[in-house]
RNA sequence: GGGCCGUUAGCUCAACAGGUAGAGCUCCGGACUUUUAAUCCGGCGGAGCGGGUUCGAGUCCUGCACGGCCUACCA
């Protein structure tokens, strides 16, 4: 690539096949054929054609029913006077069978000026080979979309990564598992979707641009707004104003859409990516957790034919009533130090993070040492789904002080094959307390956390008129997909991952 | 950000103690009327960028760019 001007697409190879094909068009121009007509009627869908005709006719048998179907050409082959073609649109492929006697010499021009890769349309009548294929017995052929770039190798396919999802295009086009891994995500939106829809949840739409960015600990993107003069924010969440629409009196609210948070790349995180938060007035966590195996079990049904999955080599059983284990426990296991809490000796806690290659910054208190020693020995050995629950306080700044225990809050968080899906609590309804917690979390903004949340007084005010009790959940959708599809990259269920520019 | 690995033809991949780059697919020319990556014959086409060592560098050293994986932060 040699052009510096981010957006613009790559240079066109100077290849000689790019220069062929240039000259083809220009042979269909000069015999006054457009290359890239308005369109022609196509009445028969490749996928249709094969559903109707796939388990009927005897080899060498005619149909006796006319079609006239486009696709891309993937594949030719040539016999002398008689040629195959395979057109593919989608997961659809059809081949036609091409002589003079039905195509006439004009036709069979035609389909020596056409090159892989070009828009294909065809007429013709249904029939089965000698060998048995399925194909259309072309009548008419015409070129629909000229082809200027050369395939990949119809063998190999495209293999670069980087390739593949920059040219998402190419990719779609040679790899099947690139349009499975697309069908596994809008089957997983939609399961998530239906199953929210049927409990009565409204689907809302709230802001992307954010005056005070809030809702998660993560640093957002700034972007500026001309007319007003100000910065705003990408939002990092939609938590605070789903949140606000449930003060108003909407008792079940959810949204799926995209985030962003200005962090690292990896195979796990993209820049921007898809949430889903729903709120429902009078729930607590529990209910919530019901709610988030409902809705996982639901998608790994319609989007991944079951709940018994492979993943990564290694079966995950998303299958009966998952485990809710207090996170306390679950360091105290790992540790084997029973007497790890939140009220030890801080010193204590530090030793046994270094003990355990845990590195701490001073300021952490005892709630974000447990978390850590988690983040580090558990959650990456939690395999088959578990709910770790009751968080600290410390780290949970949205959600609602466990009835029966003040150090921790009402919060779980969802892990599969040792990897966070969601995270949700019982909300923090209380202003009072919101307010203390959002200046515990502006001190820490100024002692320079940056995924630290700012006071947002409009948020405030939304809680001060009144809330009532509710449970709210976040799902990474992106990483359902990856799950529910099987692969190991986020970049693998994102159409246009974010690239180097 | 750190570590490791990589970048050879449009695509998929080779080779060699440092000795002047090879195959398949695509494309072009030719043969072939039932193929399934059709087959057969012929042809075009190439080392990410910049330094260095050397008689000679795709190969060794070095800087840069880009990418992959792991790691760190997070969903």
């Amino acid at each position: 690539m040699s052009s510096d001007e981010p957006g613009t697409p790559p240079d066109p190879p100077r290849d000689e096949v790019i220069a062929e094909r240039r000259a083809k068009l220009d042979r269909w121009r000069a015999r006054g054929v457009d290359p890239y007509p308005v369109g022609v009627e196509v009445t028969d869908a490749l996928a249709d054609v094969r559903a109707a005709w796939d388990d009927k006719l005897e080899p060498e048998e005619a149909s006796g029913q006319d079609v006239a179907v486009a696709g891309r050409m993937v594949l030719r082959r040539g016999h002398g006077k008689l040629v195959f073609v395979v057109l593919r649109e989608g997961d659809a492929e059809l081949q036609l069978m091409c002589q003079p006697q039905t195509l006439g010499q004009g036709g069979m021009a035609i389909l020596d000026e056409l090159d892989l890769g070009d828009w294909v349309a065809a007429t013709g009548e249904v029939v089965r080979t000698r060998r048995g294929e399925l194909s259309v017995h072309a009548r008419s052929l015409t070129l629909i979309g000229k082809s200027l770039r050369p395939m990949p190798d119809k063998w190999h396919g495209l293999r670069d990564v980087e390739t593949r999802y920059r040219q998402r295009w190419v990719d779609l086009t040679v790899n099947a598992d690139a349009r499975r891994v697309l069908r596994v995500r809008a089957a997983t939106i939609r399961a998530l979707r239906a199953e929210l829809e049927e409990r009565g949840y409204l689907e809302v739409e709230t802001p992307l641009l954010h005056p005070v960015p809030g809702g998660a600990l993560a640093r957002p993107f700034v972007t500026h707004h001309n007319a007003l003069g100000v910065d705003l924010y990408l939002r990092i969440a939609k938590e605070l104003y789903l949140k606000r629409l449930v003060a108003g009196g909407l008792p079940r609210v959810y949204e799926i859409g995209r985030v962003f948070r200005n962090e690292g790349l990896s195979t796990r995180h993209n820049p921007e990516f898809t949430m889903l938060e729903s709120y429902e007035a009078h729930a607590d966590y529990h209910d919530v957790m019901d709610l988030t195996q409902a809705l996982i079990q639901r998608a790994a049904r319609e989007a991944a034919g079951g709940t018994d999955l492979i993943y990564d080599e290694r079966p995950v059983d998303l299958g009966g009533d998952w485990p809710r284990r207090r996170l306390l426990d679950l360091v105290r296991a790992a540790t084997g130090r029973a007497d790890v809490a939140y009220d030890a000796d801080l010193d204590e806690l530090r030793a046994l993070c270094a003990t355990h290659g845990v590195r701490t910054e001073e300021g952490w208190g005892p709630g974000k040492l447990v978390l850590e020693l988690y983040e580090k020995l558990v959650e990456g050995e939690l395999w088959d789904p578990t709910f770790v629950i009751d968080y600290p306080v410390e780290v949970s700044p949205l959600a609602r002080r466990h009835r029966s225990d003040p150090h921790t809050t009402e919060r779980f968080e969802i892990i599969v094959t040792g990897r966070e899906l969601g995270n949700a609590f019982s909300e923090l309804t209380d202003p009072d307390e919101q307010r203390a917690r959002f200046e515990e979390q502006a001190r820490a903004k100024a002692a320079g956390d940056a995924d630290a949340m700012s006071v947002d007084a409009d948020y405030l005010a939304a809680m001060e008129f009144g809330m009532p009790p509710m449970g709210g959940l976040g799902i990474g959708v992106d990483r359902l997909v990856m799950l529910l599809a099987g692969v190991t990259s986020i970049r693998d269920v994102i159409l246009f991952p974010t690239l180097r520019p």
